[in-house]
DNA sequence: CGGAATCCGCCGTGATACTG
DNA sequence: CAGTATCACGGCGGATTCCG
């Protein structure tokens, strides 16, 4: 329901948030970036996701070509995770907003203070 | 629940996410950056936000020090928004991000469609 | 071990109506 | 114009169970 008129990129925009504004999604990308290639619950306890949320999430990253599943049909069957090219090039501008957000933690935190301090007379 | 002996930052990085990884507040700061100062409706319109939505994005962005609110007691009420030195800031990173989101978004479609072909089978 | 399927509570979000 | 308040709905996400 935006209007394309006065903001033509908003469509684009929103299709990229709702893209790579999950949690989990980025959270799966940046550890499989830091620890390179990970099992399904090596992901899981590494992160403290649910097995439902892990396995849906894996499943779009692999869908959008972020991550590659490789399959080992032995017993106990063995499952690994890795990223992509593409999934190592989204890690770049997914860094720059982490490493941001770790500078400015505190300034953010002062600013609710004296917001919320302000707030309740 | 998340496991911190196994991955320290991820606390910080939940935390960072939950406060960038909103979908309106991103495109707010889109717009104040590229307007500069903005009216309550004016943004409205241009977001095809709601209403209250809208409110709430603000007070939270305003809350973290990231826009500005003026208000000025005419008839009628006239609330101008603009954002602060942090939210200008923000502005990069959350730039890098949409920038790489253009400029994959068709090798990401792509993957889907190859994905989606193999899975029908 | 690596999932899929089911159930279900919570809450983010929109629509609507009201206020100053 | 710039909000606040209320309601109702859909979907995210966890817990649980079952399977290959």
């Amino acid at each position: 329901m935006l209007d394309d008129e006065r903001c033509p990129d908003c469509k684009r925009i929103n299709e990229v948030l709702s893209r790579v504004g999950d949690r989990w999604s980025v959270l799966v990308v940046i550890s499989l970036a830091e620890y390179g290639t990970m099992r399904f619950n090596e992901l899981k306890r590494n992160l403290g996701i649910s097995q439902r949320m892990l396995s849906l999430t894996l499943k779009e990253l692999e869908r959008d070509g972020l991550v590659n599943r490789t399959y080992h049909p032995t017993i106990p069957p063995k499952v690994e995770y890795n990223l992509t090219e593409m999934g190592l090039s989204f890690r770049e501008p997914v860094s720059a907003l982490g490493f941001w957000a770790l500078e400015n933690l505190s300034r953010i935190d002062a600013a609710r203070e004296t917001y919320d301090e302000a707030v309740v007379k």
